[in-house]
DNA sequence: CGTAACTTTGATTAGTATCAAAAATGGTGG
DNA sequence: CCACCATTTTTGATACTAATCAAAGTTACG
């Protein structure tokens, strides 16, 4: 089960680290989490609304996304998750799961017990604060995600997750943040804004017509930081200490 | 600076202990956090957007609302809190704040040093699991308001709202679910469910004349629960072990 | 009692959803 | 490597929800 060798949380642990300060022996306590690698291919569900889980979620490659479904059929995606980000830490603590997290690409991710993790949080008090750093950061992203779809406008939304994407990508070092590869079909890209597919598409490329993106199937260029972040009103502060290091 | 006669924090240890085990230790340490008890009235301001606090606040009466302000003057609520509630936390461990909080009614809460927060839960692993929990439940609320004003028709987002208000208004102690004051002016609840006021004036109105609602100056009353909650889509879960107990 | 804040009403407009279908793309098996 | 099918993107026409603008009532409050 546990595999040191590569070790794979190693993108955890950096997330961690950029955030909270951690002494040599949390680290290594870090890594050693006991963990099974898996791989699930595009479109299957990591979990399920309203399963019980007894186990945490570290993302290893890919992409994922949290949702939720609606009694009339309409599907909210409220989280986007990528290499490095840990997922469901709460099972280490929690009750039944109210969103489903579904893979958005092919992705590998490390399942942990959930007891691991309790019993490393009892342990040491350092990991203890800085995986609940890890949630308060993504509280805060949660909060603008509501601003977003709340206040916004179509073009703005769009916009800003399309900043937002880039800067975590930039973050975790898949790419860089005005050059990256867009893990959201149109459609997808609609549920997380609120939209639907249509205006999506529509948006899309008025902002390619006003040069502010260039698209290219799959990847995305920002030809101008600057005016998409202003279109899609990012500041970036509400990622927090998700500095960014190429 | 610190007061336990009455222990004024009760509320909060109250909400802890319906998620978490607490110690008869925990719990003194818990109510003999040192405080300043504070009285604002509606309308004033507790933290700044982009302001740094040392302090985290605890409500033990009253209403204050969290807030983002956008650059064309819009502004979404984020979140609501009542007695009982935790708010900012994580200045305890973090940074700068990306929100304001404000009152909406008059309001007392207790001001708490980041800094005796900070060695709290370095003293104690179980508390600071129950610090946790409390970011994790904010989380799942505030994905759920993300689902509100991403996915619900207006009459649906106000439902919800008046559903969660009564839960947790029942949950605090403060209330019935189906009747309780409603904290919010009808600009406030078009800033949390982001329609304009003069459009909540009209869903209002259409809800009263469904009876689904009954408004008497600031307070409400809902008929019939199941109604409300069917047109909210609303099903507590989120909130998560938010026990109601009255 | 007077004023500011809040609620309500009416008329019009704008933004986005909906519906339907065609075009393009991507993956798969023969 | 091509043909085929499913998925995704694109286009067009229309409907509708909610925003906007403006102003009149109403309520709360000092």
């Amino acid at each position: 089960m546990a595999s040191l060798n590569p070790p794979r949380l190693t993108p955890f642990l950096q997330k961690m680290k950029s955030h909270s300060e951690l002494s040599a022996a949390d680290e290594q306590a870090i890594l050693a989490l006991p963990h099974e690698a898996v791989s699930l291919s595009s479109g299957s569900y990591v979990f399920r609304e309203g399963a019980r889980s007894d186990q945490c979620a570290i993302m290893l490659s890919g992409f994922t996304c949290k949702h939720k479904t609606l009694p009339d059929g309409k599907r909210q995606i409220v989280a986007i998750h990528m290499r490095g980000d840990g997922m469901d830490l709460q099972n280490a603590l929690l009750v039944s799961m109210d969103y489903s997290v579904q893979a958005l690409t092919d992705v590998e991710l490390a399942l942990i017990p959930a007891q691991a993790v309790d019993s490393l949080i009892t342990q040491s008090a350092s990991v203890a604060k800085a995986m609940w750093v890890e949630t308060l950061i993504d509280t805060s992203v949660q909060r603008e995600w509501t601003v977003n779809v709340g206040s916004r406008i179509a073009r703005s939304r769009i916009a800003h997750l399309l900043c937002e994407l880039g800067i975590r990508q930039e973050a975790a070092g898949l790419a860089r943040r005005d050059k990256y590869v867009l893990p959201l079909t149109q459609e997808q890209i609609g549920d997380a804004t609120g939209l639907t597919a249509v205006h999506v598409n529509r948006v899309l490329q008025s902002l390619a017509a006003e040069g502010l993106i260039v698209r290219n199937r799959r990847s995305v260029k920002l030809p101008s930081w600057d005016a998409i972040a202003q279109a899609g009103q990012f500041a970036p502060d509400y990622l927090h200490p998700m500095r960014v290091s190429v």
